[in-house]
RNA sequence: GGACGGAUGCCCGAGCGGCCAAAGGGAGCAGACUGUAAAUCUGCCGGCUCAUGCCUACGGUGGUUCAAAUCCACCUCCGUCCA
């Protein structure tokens, strides 16, 4: 099996353009490969990992990652996916994005190997002193218009309200200058990404083609959909996953894939799992056998929030899961066990003497941001979704005061089944 | 430049002088059921106080009226058609 078969089985391939010659190429010689990376904010989000995964399996098969974080196109904004022309961004802000992305990537894929080891680069170094004049006579003179708006990025756009912008519409032809330059600096030969990168990936191939340099491929990976057909990667209620635990934390990060939906999670869990594809197998049909224990959901939470986060995060995370949703219990924990899940849970300080005095219920929700307003935490506590240390509050007039505190500093605040807050006494 | 049509709560979308915090749907929240799932059912769903009440809100500004999301004027933005 090539390995480009193997990509398809973990259900990773989307597109590519020359199949057969590039399985060739691959099982031949090592091979550098390129992803690209959209710095539009510091940190990753769970949308990245698709083409992280791909960097990560061919470098586990003996091929060098590059990584470009987009000091250059980020200037730009990609149209690819976007239904509205992006608001540019301005030196500083891409400056510590760039910086955030290349803490996290360094993390994700070995940048040690001698012979497969990542290289990050930034298109920047290699743009910035190309002049106007120079981009259109050098590359701009390859590629028709005729060929730029036959692309889905731009048709798209052309079909919608909002038009695109010269500059975007240029947006391509950058990132098909990538691809070559990288090709002359690195020796790359394989771009991938996730499925709405095609177009701009065959405008480099096409445009080394048209260079008279060797053959180029592109490889892509489906999206990631959720049910509805939504990119995934938010919460329920529209917040996006981050890798960078001080945006989510491991445990949301943990939680988020242990709460896939069985539809789901046999399609990540093969992405995903480095694990050999029989024991990937195995581990679905032991899911498919008993459902109800989530075996699928949780190996796959496990690999991943090992990956991106580290081993060590592992056992933490579990114990807190435990905690917020064991059997209800919470007699015997002591504060040093709190305050580990301090680390997890959002925690809120409240004044020791503002406890002794007693706060009441509605504003303890409220002011730690379980409820949005003292009138929703009303709310809450009168549908009996409101929980002090695992124990409803049944009376909205309820007072919390120090002898409240599960232990020495903390208690644990709940809103129905999932929101949960420490509360810590200073 | 001209002619129409539109702008309503998180989103879609009714309302077209008082009974409007504004129908209905979606999303969201809570509960029941369950597997920390899906589907289903029930309740909630602007804010403050919660009992009456008050405040904020129907693109913006001003006006008519006892009373305006609803009428008038001007402005801004969007769409369609004509130049």
């Amino acid at each position: 099996m090539s390995f480009v078969d193997e990509l398809e089985q973990h259900g990773l391939l989307a597109e590519v353009t020359d199949r057969a010659e590039l399985a060739e190429l691959l099982a031949k010689q090592s091979v550098p490969v390129y992803a690209g990376y959209d710095p539009t904010s510091p940190s990753l989000h769970v949308g990245n990992l698709v083409p992280t995964i791909l960097l990560k399996r061919f470098q586990l098969a003996g091929h060098r990652p590059i990584v470009v974080v987009g000091g250059a196109t980020g200037m730009i904004g990609d149209p690819s996916g976007k239904s509205a022309e992006r608001n540019l961004l301005d030196d500083d802000t891409l400056a510590a994005n760039l910086a955030g992305i290349r803490t996290q990537l360094s993390r994700l894929l070995d940048f040690d190997d001698a012979r497969t080891g990542a290289v990050m680069t930034n298109n920047a170094d290699w743009t910035r002193g190309i002049s106007y004049l120079e981009f259109l006579r050098d590359i701009g003179k390859h590629l028709t218009v005729n060929y730029m708006l036959g692309k889905d990025s731009v048709q798209n756009r052309l079909d919608g309200d909002a038009g695109i912008s010269y500059t975007e519409f240029s947006y391509m032809l950058l990132q098909a200058y990538d691809f070559v330059a990288l090709h002359r600096a690195h020796g790359c030969r394989v771009q991938v990404g996730g499925n709405d990168q095609y177009g701009n990936i065959t405008a480099g191939c096409e445009l080394a083609r048209k260079l008279g340099l060797p053959r180029l491929y592109g490889l892509t990976a489906p999206l990631l959909l959720d049910a509805s057909g939504q990119k995934m990667g938010k919460t329920s209620t529209g917040e996006r996953i981050w890798l960078d635990p001080a945006r989510t934390s491991a445990y949301a990060f943990y939680q988020y894939w242990l709460n896939r939906p069985d539809e789901e999670v046999a399609r990540l869990l093969k992405m995903f799992s480095l694990r050999p594809a029989a024991e990937v197998d195995e581990l679905l049909r032991a899911h498919d056998a008993d459902r109800g224990k989530r075996g699928a959901q949780r190996e796959l939470a496990r690999a991943l929030t090992s990956w991106v986060h580290g081993d060590g995060s592992i056992a933490r995370v579990e114990t807190a899961s435990r905690v917020m949703f064991g059997d209800g219990s919470l007699a015997g924990l002591t504060d040093a066990d709190l305050a580990e899940l301090a680390a997890i849970v959002p925690t809120v300080e409240i004044p020791r003497s503002e406890l002794e005095a007693g706060i009441a219920i509605v504003d303890l929700l409220a002011r730690t941001t379980i409820a949005d307003s003292k009138g929703a935490a009303r709310r809450l506590v009168a549908q009996k979704g409101a929980y002090v240390n695992n124990e409803v509050v049944a009376d909205v007039e309820r007072k919390v005061t120090a002898r409240d505190l599960l232990t020495e500093t903390l208690m644990v605040l709940r809103g129905g089944k999932k929101t949960h807050r420490l509360v810590r006494a200073v």
